[in-house]
DNA sequence: TATGAATGAGTTTTCATTCAT
DNA sequence: TATGAATGAAAACTCATTCAT
């Protein structure tokens, strides 16, 4: 990425950008903790900024969620390209990159329905690129245990079960979400 | 209901019932369609009654919750029971069992999370009542199959997720839940 | 009119009829004391009412709009109707009205702006009602010393020009209201 | 304008001057085009300067009101005068300096108002020195044809009644303007 | 008692003014 | 100094809850 201080468009890019990243920052950690539906004002105080400063930025809503998603995006698509590639033992790097996805699920309740539901070209575009990185690791992972009927969408939609619950009815199920993994890891495997 | 009817209170005692059973039902229709968070217009509406209607019968929203979540989970016991106690094939009734209840589930979404953040002493008990049922149902399952370390909590937790969630990346995924329950059910078993 | 009550239609019209006519009489209030972009609050704090009755009474701003300018037309056409059909002197009559109309356009400032842009059928219906009105006046008061090439336009733009505004350069022009009105007094007559 | 150029301060104060001027001309068109409610905004977009460029020639609104008032006021003053001296028909002088006056006020909606408010002793100068050419036409106006109730706030007066408004009914008050002119100019005749 | 109108706190959004670059 | 980004108060609007009828 080229520097923002050679493009001669972008006068005060600094700050204007250390504040992007900011508030982009802040939306994850609102959104994470809040839901997707979290006020502009939530945002800006938990960004520490003005509301203005959120709707300079994103000047509405769709841009900001287009932002944020296209950041978790690029984050998992990283994950997976790295399973994928991993040299040391292929079903654990799955694992781990299982656990990886579904946390980011756990961490952003209804991120699945927000990525569905995109209009954004951008996201669409990031979303089938995504796909295509589930694609590979899938291939990459037949060969080492993965159940053959299992492709990039069934693997999202079980990653996707772990959107964020609280749910241990006696404060006895710390170790439900781990034998969940462990039985859904499990079942996967031819 | 063939209380005496020639009380002038008994009419009003019978409409008020009938009533109360009317702005149940419409909020569980309302929270399986929108969501536990569904606005008492929503309910009234559905109902077919004036907001202040559900107000009176459930002048608090733990009040109403509490009446959905017992209904619930009667409706869930019962089946847990059934399950238990069929003659036929038992994995098979444990798999339609817990089919059943990740029904419940898909149709209610976040139900986990309101049944382990219930306060009120009446779904506590009710709730206890219902892990003794699922109980009694994997101390039989497991002389049939089931993993040994899925108790009534794992059970519960395996089924909760999948609280309902439209996600589907490309039209695609009608097979994510199909494989999804595939997967859990395989892996459920030793 | 037939009386609301038996409009069978109508549960509860009595206070929303009520508070309907409070709300209209706050937002003439406001309007004329500040403009017609007077805030929502403004009106209903005028109205000794909650923001939400007026929205719920007028949800959206061109519906606000629309009542008032309609409530308006009804004053002045009545007027320009009785001035028309005055059976005493003529021309007293005509300045009378004519000095009504001045005022009510000193009242509400951008009258005639409004009066122009107004979108909403209604207004346009009761604003060709009211040229008609103009109209007949005109030609009832040609008769008496009216300029011939004064219309119902030319009176309305006439009137037009006592839009509000407090402009007294030294806290003299007292005079300056009624020697204008004079003045044009005399230049309409023939 | 040909200030020590060897002074290095000459070259920002010539410099500052031009932004002066740049800023006080975008000021009078965004004015006379939006109103004197015209944001700093909208003054800067006109100016093609940042927005901190006016705030730093006028730092506050009633500074950037007091220039531009006083250039107005520069104008019609020197008008006025012209009016008064002019050599031919009288009365033809005299409408035409009516018309400019009247032009004045349907560019500068609300002009006088402003002038009647400000608090500026520049402004109630410049004011007063206004009245006074007017009161010196208005002499000399009478002797040809004025009114004599007619004085330097009344002709004030009658002019600012043209302060601009679109307001015609039906496209037609074309004629509205013209005539209301004739009106007036002929009810200021004796 | 049932109703739906009224309430006002909360959310989204804009914009005049300030201030870091 | 000039710039335009940041600020936050205020406007428009929504909706859960209360209350008059």
């Amino acid at each position: 990425m080229v520097l923002a201080s050679s493009d001669p468009q972008s006068h005060l890019r600094v700050d204007a950008e250390r504040n992007r990243e900011r508030v982009l920052g802040a939306a994850k950690e609102a959104f994470s903790r809040l839901g997707f539906d979290a006020s502009y004002h939530d945002i800006a105080r938990s960004a520490k900024v003005g509301v203005g400063t959120v709707y300079r930025r994103f000047p509405e809503r769709p841009a900001l969620l287009e932002a944020v998603l296209l950041d978790i995006l690029r984050d998992i698509s990283f994950h997976a390209h790295s399973a994928t590639v991993d040299r040391r033992d292929s079903w654990q790097a799955f694992e781990a990159f299982f656990e990886k996805l579904a946390g980011v699920h756990q961490r952003y309740a209804g991120l699945s329905e927000r990525l569905a539901g995109a209009a954004s070209p951008a996201v669409k575009t990031a979303r089938d690129d995504w796909l295509e990185k589930l694609q590979a690791l899938c291939a990459h992972a037949w060969a080492h245990g993965l159940r053959k009927d299992i492709g990039p969408h069934e693997l999202h939609y079980l990653a996707g079960l772990f959107a964020r619950r609280e749910c241990d009815l006696a404060n006895q199920s710390r170790s439900g979400h781990a034998l969940a993994m462990r039985v859904i890891l499990d079942g996967m495997r031819q």
